[in-house]
DNA sequence: GCGACAG
DNA sequence: ATCTTGTCGC
């Protein structure tokens, strides 16, 4: 049988595939139910008003975080990590961090946060413990208290409290909600307090929520395919936007249950690969959608593009030369 | 039973 | 995720 190694501090223990699966199965429902799927932050997204007065007032989402992993073409093991901060007027970069590390977790489909956090985290830990200019130092003794009364999850992010996360990976858009059509809708009828509960349940689970929940932090999911979930396929989001024509950039993923998973979002009229967005913690579908556009020059949103962009090329100047 | 499955 | 050439268009 396959096996996959799993490090426990000091020795090595081989389990099987399966007993992982069940294993990050178990994590991923114990970490969900911490999951925030609404706007829960502080500041607000900026308007007309308050670009013209300045943008610097206190409040106002100044920064966006970007997050992203590149590989090595000759070993596939070997990976750079990327953190990025944008300003979120400007586009401009304001802090960038790399980390090369050698992954020993495989990518299994809807598990691929077990592979990708780990590393993504340490880079947001390290942030936090060093000093940075743009840091709103008022926020951050506020916020660091916040987070000892608070906190019941190992680690305390002081990130400010005018920055969130875009993660290159779903949010709630993930396999792990599935649930038979109508389902749902039984429950509410019948069971509403029992649905409530199961409603935190039947959200996926992806990259951008475990980030989220782990760090403390507001994140968005930003996919560039489907990954297919409740019926929802690339060729049935392509006929929906053909259908829609060209009056409407936005679509929202309703899946065969009923559920809206996230919206499929493209940036040129004429383009019919879209982005899928979806809710990672903390934040909106609203809000989500809103950030990614006003970030979005290209096809992909800037601070996810700047991520991968520049950590495909960190990896190519410090494989090869130093 | 088989296929599909973010990065 | 990565390997890949040119090509068409602003």
């Amino acid at each position: 049988m396959e096996t996959l190694e799993r490090d426990t501090g000091d020795s090595k223990e081989a389990s099987s595939s399966a007993e992982i699966q069940n294993s990050w199965v178990e994590a991923q429902d114990s970490l969900k139910t911490r999951l925030v799927t609404e706007d829960d932050f502080r500041w607000q997204l900026p308007t007309a008003a308050s670009t013209a007065i300045g943008g610097g007032e206190c409040g106002v989402l100044k920064y966006v975080g970007g997050v992203d992993i590149s590989f090595a073409k000759d070993d596939p093991s070997i990976a750079c990590g990327t953190l990025v901060v944008l300003d979120l007027q400007t586009l401009e970069l304001v802090y960038e961090d790399y980390s090369v590390v050698t992954l020993h977790i495989p990518y299994v489909p809807a598990f691929l946060a077990f592979r990708e956090a780990p590393i993504l985290l340490q880079l947001l830990e390290k942030m936090k413990t060093c000093d940075h200019p743009f840091y709103p130092q008022v926020f951050l003794c506020i916020y660091f208290l916040f987070n000892l009364l608070s906190s019941n999850s190992g680690i305390v992010m002081v990130f400010g409290c005018e920055q969130m996360l875009m993660v290159d990976g779903n949010g709630i858009l993930h396999p792990r909600g599935k649930c038979p059509p109508h389902w749902q809708t039984f429950c509410w009828i019948f069971f509403p307090v029992s649905a409530y509960c199961s409603s935190i349940l039947l959200n996926g689970f992806g990259l951008a929520c475990h980030l989220g929940v782990l760090a403390n932090l507001p994140t968005i999911g930003i996919g560039k395919n489907l990954h297919h979930v409740d019926g929802l396929s690339q060729s049935t989001v392509r006929q929906l936007l053909e259908t829609k024509g060209t009056n409407e950039d936005i679509l929202s993923l309703r899946g065969d249950s009923g559920r809206t998973w996230g919206a499929a979002m493209r940036s040129n009229p004429g383009s019919f690969k879209p982005i899928y967005i979806s809710v990672g913690h903390r934040v909106s579908l609203a809000t989500a959608v809103k950030i990614a556009r006003m970030t979005s020059k290209y096809r992909v949103p800037e601070p996810i593009r700047q991520a991968d962009i520049r950590s495909r090329d960190y990896l190519r100047k410090h494989q090869s030369g130093g």
